[in-house]
DNA sequence: GCGGGAA
DNA sequence: TTCCCGCAACGCGAC
DNA sequence: GTCGCG
């Protein structure tokens, strides 16, 4: 090759205590995370988020490997391109791949969006050390000399400080307030390095990163009465399970909650107030402390561990609904990802790709679970979290199922009564006798539980007719309107008036809703007091009234052909297990069509079952004056034996 | 979304 | 240790 | 008994 005499030229010296390089593959040094900056000779760098990356450079090829000794050089072809036009021919370089955003700060999601977009082209490697150069093996060097070595590399080769590829400086103290002043920044902390260590292949106590927070889980075990303005509590005491399984006092927290949140988790725990302290040794309770049963599990975020081991300036994240208090142990080593084992992605993993919504974690927040308006798992989430208001009135402890669709709508959904692993133990169950023994069927309380149902891949909500305290007894009928192919919306809301009348006729008061599919729901309000087989031929008999009396145009039944052209009753909501969609339940279609609750004028105006969805639903809620159903609790009528008598059910 | 068995 | 697979409802009415 | 349906 031509190019190679005059770049060795410009190669800068071979330290001394390089020895021949024996080996092709260097496996990086990894960091041992404590929670001080150590102090004496240390290099301090900042820590990059991003992948970590050795370029291995031979006779002026590049080629990219992980720390688990993948070639990823396609996968950052810019950066290997960058890589192969400096001027170096054999070297081993180690660094960090970053995205780094406009205030310098390298953000650990922003690579990751770049990765999966194949838009790689703005990513910048922090190069901080080089094993290897010239065939010589620089492991025993110091790291004073490798850095030095590294520097006048990079310079000669052509690599300048606005490039792709950088030179990665470091301080030589000031450590602590260097950490301070990333802290601040965002950032995630150093790396401490010894400044005559040598390169080992392996996590040592040579290099140390020191975070600048840390996220863990505990177990309220008690809270404290609230001063001043304050309401709710005032801190939450916590505790994680040592080794024996006993539970060790870990600080408190007093910080980082919403109002909201105060008022709810305060009711709960005075639901698990006990008289004495679950903890195992301190804490004493002082004035105001109340001790509760150990079962809220919660997420602090905090700096470090006093030398007694409590929390340093802790606060509030948010709950765990998905961890049970028996998982929380001392010290989890699962949830220091630095620790845990990293996948196939080399440096440190991700730990910024989780979301927090009503004090639930979501995992994979920016998962497209709607492609064609690119709607994502967390903004499905905040949806859930903001109409919890008017979801959970008609959601309230009916046993649910649920429709599940964990990789979005393109993908498999299924429907789930019985609920199983994803959906966490936090959620209110119930036993329910079925035909073959008894099942488990859950449902929500709680905003959280909602959104708790939405990291589980949920998307839409199908409550029974009943309550779970009283679960024989319907309180409400739903009339299903189906439109075969080919019934124009305005026959459909004919069809819709003409059962509602016929219902009004005997008494009953029917609301009206679209389903966000192609249909509509009528939904009478119940007293309670009818058993399922009644309620249900009650509806049927109302529904075959209806169609004997239009039989051109309706149908009750199911099947496809005799549908053409007609409107299908579906009475069969209403039996014993039977669900239909809730209110304000997203549907797992095209466009995230909600269903949605009308007065019955707007009826002729909507113009078609799916009209609002997700996005849109906002600007009506905004524009109306009163809930369109604000009368539907004191619309209740039981089904009378003359109701029954009229339709010959007698 | 996740655990278990296979690789 | 990592990968991949399987799994996650039910009952009615039509035929 | 199996299929289709929501």
């Amino acid at each position: 090759m031509e190019r190679t005499t005059a770049r060795r030229a410009r190669s800068p010296a071979i330290p001394a205590g390089a020895r021949a390089l024996k080996q092709d593959r260097f496996t990086p040094q990894l960091a041992t995370l404590t929670d001080r900056v150590p102090d004496g000779d240390w290099f301090y760098e900042i820590k990059f988020d991003g992948y970590r990356l050795l370029a291995h450079f031979e006779d002026g090829r590049v080629r990219l490997i992980t720390r688990n000794g993948k070639d990823w050089s396609d996968r950052f072809p810019a950066l290997t391109g960058a890589l192969n036009a400096l001027k170096i021919d054999n070297a081993v370089l180690d660094g960090e791949v970053v995205a780094l955003m406009d205030d310098g700060v390298s953000s650990f999601r922003a690579l990751q969006e770049a990765l999966s977009e194949g838009d790689t082209d703005a990513l910048v490697y922090q190069v901080f050390d080089l094993p290897a150069l010239n065939g010589q093996d620089l492991s025993e060097v110091p790291n004073r000399e490798r850095k030095a070595t590294l520097r006048a590399l990079l310079e000669a080769a052509g690599a300048d400080a606005q490039g792709t590829v950088r030179y990665t400086d470091h301080l030589e103290k000031g450590g602590e307030a260097l950490l301070e002043r990333l802290c601040r920044m965002g950032l995630e902390g150093l790396i401490a390095k010894r400044a005559d260590g040598v390169y080992r292949q392996k996590r040592s106590k040579d290099w140390l990163k020191v975070k600048c927070a840390r996220y863990e889980e505990f177990v309220v075990g008690g809270f404290t009465d609230p001063g001043g303005s304050r309401s709710g509590f005032g801190s939450l005491l916590l505790g994680a399970h040592d080794q024996d399984g006993k539970l060790v006092y870990a600080g408190r927290v007093g910080t980082g909650f919403n109002q909201r949140q105060l008022a709810s988790m305060h009711r709960e725990l005075r639901a698990l107030e006990t008289r004495s302290s679950p903890f195992h040794g301190p804490p004493r309770g002082a004035k105001g402390t109340h001790w509760v049963t150990p079962r809220l599990v919660v997420e602090v975020e905090y700096t470090e561990r006093t030398r007694d081991g409590l929390l340093r300036h802790p606060a509030f994240r948010g709950r765990r609904e998905d961890k049970s208090a028996d998982e929380v142990h001392w010290d989890d080593p699962e949830r220091d990802p630095d620790t845990a084992p990293a996948g196939a992605v080399a440096g440190s993993p991700p730990r910024r790709d989780e979301a927090w919504v009503a004090g639930v974690r979501i995992t994979h927040p920016d998962r497209v679970l709607y492609p064609e308006q690119g709607l994502t798992k967390v903004a499905l989430a905040r949806y859930y979290e903001a109409q919890a208001e008017r979801i959970l009135p008609e959601l309230e402890r009916r046993p649910l199922a649920l429709l599940r669709c964990p990789q979005g709508l393109d993908t498999e959904c299924f429907f789930q009564r019985h609920p199983r692993r994803p959906i966490p133990d936090s959620l209110p169950r119930v036993r329910l006798r079925e035909s073959d023994g008894e099942a488990e069927y859950v449902y929500v309380e709680t905003a959280a539980h909602l959104v708790a149902l939405v990291q589980a891949g949920v998307m839409e909500l199908h409550p029974w007719g009943s309550r779970v305290d009283r679960v024989e007894t319907p309180d409400r009928l739903v009339f299903d309107l189906d439109p075969g192919p080919d019934v124009p919306w305005r026959e459909l809301v004919r069809q819709a008036r003409a059962l509602g009348d016929t219902l009004e006729g005997l008494g009953l008061t029917p609301f009206v809703r679209t389903t966000g599919g192609k249909g509509l729901h009528l939904v009478v309000p119940l007293r309670r007091g009818t058993g399922w087989d009644d309620a249900k031929a009650f509806a049927r008999a109302v529904c075959e009234r209806r169609a004997g009396q239009d039989p051109d145009r309706l149908t009750v039944n199911m099947s496809k052909a005799r549908r053409q052209g007609r409107v299908f009753l579906d009475y069969l909501r209403n039996g014993r297990g039977n669900t239909a969609v809730a209110s304000y339940s997203v549907r797992a279609r095209p466009g995230a069509p909600v269903a949605v609750p009308l007065r019955w004028e707007e009826l002729a105006t909507v113009g078609r079952a799916n009209r609002y969805d997700v996005n849109n639903l906002k600007r009506r809620l905004a524009a109306l004056k009163d809930d369109p159903w604000a009368d539907f609790d004191r619309c209740r009528r039981g089904l009378t034996r003359a109701m029954k008598r009229e339709l010959a059910l007698d």
